[in-house]
DNA sequence: ACTCTTTTGTAAAGAGCGCAGCATTATTCC
DNA sequence: GGAATAATGCTGCGCTCTTTACAAAAGAGT
C-alpha cells in the first residue's frame, strides 16, 4: 500500500496537556496587556479559568519576569486588600525606524508600546545608500545609549523606507531616494541585532499607525492616503495591513490614469506663486493663498484634489473601506481637501466612507513601524507559544 | 476602587482539561479532512498526538457518527492489517445556490464538497421577485427530494445574486434583476431552514470556486473578472474572499474612468454584426469573426479588452495579487483575450500577476455557494468548538 | 476593644487527559 | 508451521485544572 502523505496543508498539532499550560498563561498575559493592572480573581473571571489556577499561573509569570506585583496601596474597600499584577512591559524592547529623504527618525519603545526614547537625525536628500543607512546606525545606537539598553535587550525591528518592499525585505526600484534600488537595510541591521529586523514601505506603516493610535483607531477596513510632494497608499483590511504577493499593494498611481505622480505639480506650478519661493515650502504656500482667497491657488487646490480623487475613488471601489485617511505632510491643509475630495468620491462611487484627517503628523511612519515590531513580537509570543523567556534584567 | 472592567476586546478564554480533548478532537478530523481513509497510527503522527491517545479519540468520533470505519481489505502488507478511518462527509450537508438571470443553478453537496446533486431550472429574465424566489426554492426542493434529505440534514445554505450585498445579507440597488433591489433571499430561506443562510454576490462566489476547484487552485491573492454582457469583480486576499465594509469590494465598474459598464457594446455594436442575431449571441458571434479574421470584429475585441483592462489595471495596482483569473461567459474566448489583456497590464503594473482563463464554465457561482457554505460550516465546528454532533442517519 | 463581614491567599482532595511501555493479536514471508 | 512485522488494547504514571475548604487581613459597626 502506497504511503500516502499529504504535508501540504500544516495540519494543527494536538494539544499536550502542558501545551495547555502555555495556552493559558499566555491566555492572561493576554487579559492583562492594555488593562490596568489587575487582580488575581479579576483575572480568574476574564479569562474563566478558577481563581487558584490562576494563582499558580500567576506566580510562574512573575518568577520569569512577565509580570511585576503592585503592592496594595490604601485604597478604601472592604475586605482584605488585593495584590495587584502588572505587566511587565520593561521586559523586553522594539525599535521602530523611519528612513526618510531629509531625515531619520528611530523610536524606541517598550512591549506595551510606550515610546521611551526618540532620536531625529538629518541626512542629506542626495546622500548615497550607504551614508544613509549609517545615519540609521547611529540613530539607533543613539536609542540604546539613552536608554542604556544593550542589543539583546531588542526584541524586533521595523525599518521605514519609501517605495515597495518585496516579501525579502529588499527595497525595489521605483523609490525615490537616490541609488537606493535594491538595498537590504535588514540585512545590514542583522549584523548587529539577532531580533527579526522587518522592512516596510512607509505608507504602510502610517497606516498601521492610524489604526493603532492615530485617525482610525475605530476602524477594521482603512485606506491610508499619503498626501504630499509624493502620493502613496496603505491598505488595511480586515484589521490586516495587506501587502499584495508581492509587496506592491496601494501602488496605484502606477497606473498612467490615475495623476498621482504629477498631482503636486498643481501646486509647485501654481501661477501665483512668489518667484524665490523654495521647492519644499512651495505647497504650503499655496494651500495659505487659497485659504486667503488667492483663484490662481483655489483652482490648483482644485485640480490637486480632483487628481488625487481618481486614484482615491479607485482604491475605494476595489476596498469599499470603512474610512479614508488623509495623511502626509499636505494633511496639515485638510481642511482645504477634506471637502473637495469627499464629493468628488459622492460623485464616483457606491457607499462613500468617512474621511478623516491624520492626526499624527510626522511621527506616523516610525510610530507604523513601532506597531508593526509589536505585532511581530506578538505572533511570536502567542503563537508559537511562550518560548523560554528572556529573563529580564536578570 | 473603581471596577475597572474593560470588556472592548473579547479576551481568549482559557483552556479547560475538557476543552483539550475537544481541540484534539478537531486536530485529528482537520488530519482526516481531505485525506484517504487513514490508519489510527498515521493520525497520530499527522497530529503529533501518541497512538493510544488518538485511539480513544478516534473511537469516540465514531461513536458520534464522525467518522466512520473502513475494515481492512486484502492489501498486501507485512504485519497485522490496521482499521482505516474515513471522514463521515455524509454527516452533514450544504445548499450552493445560483439566482441568475435566466436560470436558477442549486447544487447540494455533502461536508466534503462532493456534489451530489444539480438543479437547474429556467427562469424568465422579466420574472419578478417573488416568482423568482419560488423558483429557487422550487430548485432546493428538488435537491432534497431527489437525495431523500430532510431540511434538518442541511447545515449552511448560500445564494449567490448579482450586484452587491450587504452585511446583513440584503441584496442593494444596483442591480440588473427587475425589481431585486433590496430583497432579501437568506430572511425568506430561514423560514424553512434553521441553519445558517447567507447571501453573497455571484462574482466573489465564482473568485471562491476558482480557488477551490478552479484556475487559481495554488493562489492566496486572487482577482476574478467576470468578462460577460456584464462586468464584475472578485477578491480573494490572503486566501480570504474580502467584501469590504459594506459588501461593495470589487465593484470598480462603477468608476466612470473604467469603462466596464459600457465595454461590452463594443461586441454588441460590432459593425460587420449580422442583422438578426439574438442579443445573447452576438458576443459568440464577434469572438468567432475575430478569430476567422474579420477586421471589425477584431477591433471590437481589440477595444473591449482595452476597456477591461483600465479597470484590471486598478484592481491589481491596488492589491498586486498573484493570479487574475479571467471568467464569465466570455472566457471560453479566453485566447483572444489574455493575450492582449495581459499587454495592457504590463504596459501600466509594477508586476504583471499570472492570467489565467477560467476552467469551471457556467458552474462557478454555484460552486462558489457551495464552498461559501462548507466554509460556514467549517467555522463553526472549528472556531466554537465540536457542539454536541447531530448524530447522522440516527 | 471586640466581633462581624468581606475578600484574598493557600492547601488538599478529586477528576480528566495524554503518554510510555508491555502484552496480545492478526497477517505475511520463509 | 515458525519467525518477523505491525496494529490493537490495557495498566500505571504524571500533569493540569477544578472544587472545596480553611486561614489571614482589613474595614465597619457596636
Amino acid at each position: 500500500m502506497t504511503e500516502q502523505v499529504t504535508t501540504g496543508t500544516l495540519v494543527t498539532t494536538g494539544t499536550d496537556v502542558t501545551r495547555m499550560r502555555e495556552l493559558n498563561a499566555l491566555s492572561i498575559v493576554r487579559a492583562l496587556r492594555g488593562n490596568p493592572p489587575s487582580t488575581v480573581t479579576e483575572l480568574a473571571t476574564r479569562t474563566g479559568l478558577s481563581r487558584p489556577g490562576t494563582d499558580v499561573i500567576v506566580q510562574g509569570l512573575v518568577a520569569d519576569g512577565w509580570l511585576t506585583v503592585v503592592e496594595p496601596d490604601g485604597s478604601s474597600v472592604v475586605g482584605r486588600p488585593a495584590r495587584r499584577y502588572r505587566f511587565n512591559a520593561g521586559a523586553g524592547h522594539v525599535i521602530g525606524v523611519d528612513v526618510g529623504a531629509h531625515k531619520v527618525l528611530a523610536m524606541l519603545a517598550d512591549l506595551d508600546g510606550t515610546v521611551t526614547w526618540t532620536t531625529r537625525l538629518p541626512v542629506d536628500p542626495g546622500a548615497d545608500p550607504a551614508a544613509r543607512l549609517a545615519v540609521a546606525d547611529a540613530a539607533v545606537d543613539e536609542c540604546l545609549a539613552a536608554t542604556g539598553l544593550r542589543p539583546e535587550d531588542i526584541w524586533a525591528i521595523t525599518v521605514g523606507v519609501t517605495g515597495p518592499v518585496d516579501a525579502s525585505g529588499r527595497t525595489t526600484l521605483f523609490t525615490p531616494l537616490p541609488g537606493w534600488a535594491s538595498v537590504n537595510p535588514a540585512e545590514h541591521l542583522a549584523a548587529r541585532f539577532s531580533c527579526p529586523v522587518q522592512v516596510e514601505n512607509d505608507c504602510k506603516l502610517a497606516a498601521l499607525a492610524e489604526r493603532w493610535q492615530g485617525a482610525a483607531r475605530d476602524a477594521d477596513d482603512i485606506v491610508y492616503l499619503l498626501a504630499g510632494m509624493r502620493t502613496g497608499a496603505g491598505l488595511i483590511i480586515d484589521g490586516t495591513l495587506r501587502r499584495g504577493y508581492g509587496g506592491a499593494a496601494g501602488e496605484i498611481g502606477a497606473l498612467r490614469a490615475v495623476r498621482w505622480l504629477t498631482a503636486p505639480s498643481h501646486l509647485e506650478n501654481c501661477a501665483s506663486l512668489p518667484a524665490g519661493i523654495d521647492t519644499d515650502d512651495a505647497a504650503a504656500w499655496v494651500f495659505n493663498a487659497a485659504r486667503s482667497g488667492d483663484k490662481a491657488a483655489r483652482t490648483a487646490v482644485r485640480r490637486y484634489t480632483r487628481d488625487l480623487a481618481v486614484g482615491t475613488a479607485a482604491l475605494v471601489l476595489t476596498l469599499d473601506p470603512q474610512v479614508v485617511v488623509l495623511g502626509g505632510g499636505f494633511s496639515r491643509s485638510a481642511d482645504l481637501i477634506l471637502g473637495p475630495l469627499a464629493r468628488e468620491l459622492g460623485r464616483t462611487c457606491l457607499r462613500v466612507p468617512e474621511i478623516r484627517a491624520s492626526t499624527l503628523g510626522a511621527e506616523s511612519v516610525a510610530l507604523g513601524a513601532l506597531r508593526l515590531a509589536l505585532d511581530e513580537v506578538d505572533a511570536r509570543l502567542f503563537g508559537v507559544g511562550l518560548p523560554a523567556p528572556v529573563a529580564p534584567r536578570a
